[in-house]
DNA sequence: GCCTGCATGTAAACGGTTACATGATTCG
DNA sequence: CGAATCATGTAACCGTTTACATGCAGGC
């Protein structure tokens, strides 16, 4: 996540087709805010950035909102992004830390923090297959169909995955609780 | 992930035991890592503000690392935050952002991609496996031993449904790919 | 006429990483 | 003796979010 990603999640958006900031930002919102946000207050500077290193042009509009496209250069420095090695980085997951130090909570909070997870997986396993359906009616003959539905289903293994741990794991922390009964905290 | 975790993490880990920062460092590294990680740049200024707020104390040392523990203050704020409740934060996926695109890059990357992906988490398997036989042996009569247990089985499972999930996305892709072989580029 | 959504931008603050500086201790 | 590791800390930088400021357009 290191180098500037930001600027090549605007520039691969630009390549979709022609927009404005605003509309980057709608664009964002509606199809990879699962797994990708951008602020606009990140959007705009990094826009004037690119158009400033030649990798974005603008181009004219009728409406006040002012377009972009990449340029050549723009696509060619995307395509050697895209062809980058990933280096898998860790992102904190406060609901694990807050599992990992469950013991110097009460069996309440972690009971509640479980429910709220399971909630939560529960809630965007039914957006995704909302999403799926609509993806699938409004990209019937686009290109990038395919890969879209891969990235959906990347979400859809994920929150499936992690409900079945959620189950076993709670009823697996019950039993040893119920071992243990009386001595709390450390 | 917002209000200020890493004091609440830092906190946390002086709640197992008192710890310089350098241990808190070392701590981290062979224990959360896989879900937290924190810098020296981040741990010493951080440490320093939770003994101004009262919240940890330092404790004599014969060596000259500087012990802390958490103070009664401490303990309180510790379990008030763990009963807070978790909002679950989007954090950015460079692997999916890039799949996203894909069709901007030749499928060639798009493989090696793939196959790095799986090859990370193949090796998170034999780490995580590696990891709870030390954990069951080290900790058998710890009370944070089912804990632990239950935030190392949050990775297992991740991580063997993104290596399912890897392999029909790939064969998935594979097939449209050859469908409309010819046309690359939106 | 007013509210909502469209639209662009800036400034400040924040959380975090990286790099740097320094020096003690331990072990081969 | 020299290298690795222990140990503490600071400064600079970076990417990002939040809040703020401004104003137009369209529909009720």
């Amino acid at each position: 996540m290191k180098p500037r990603s930001s600027r090549f999640a605007l520039l691969g958006l630009l390549a979709l087709r022609p927009m404005s900031g605003y509309e980057i930002r709608k664009t964002i919102e509606r199809s990879i805010s699962n797994f990708w946000n951008e602020s606009f207050g990140q959007i705009y500077p990094t826009l004037a950035d690119l158009v400033a290193e030649g990798l974005v042009r603008e181009v004219p509009s009728k409406s006040r909102s002012r377009l972009f496209e990449p340029t050549e250069k723009g696509k060619k420095e995307l395509e050697r992004w895209l062809a980058e090695p990933i280096e898998l980085s860790v992102s904190r997951n406060v609901f694990l830390l807050k599992l990992f130090l469950a013991r110097f909570a009460g069996p309440e909070a972690t009971r509640r923090h479980f429910d709220e997870f399971r909630a939560g997986h529960r809630e965007r396993l039914r957006e995704y297959a909302a999403t799926r359906v609509w993806l699938k009616s409004a990209l019937r003959s686009s290109a990038h169909l395919a890969y879209w539905l891969a990235a959906l289903d990347y979400g859809v293994a994920e929150s499936k995955a992690l409900l079945e741990w959620a189950g076993t794991a709670e009823r697996d922390l019950a039993l040893t609780s119920t071992k243990n009964e009386g001595a709390r905290r450390k």
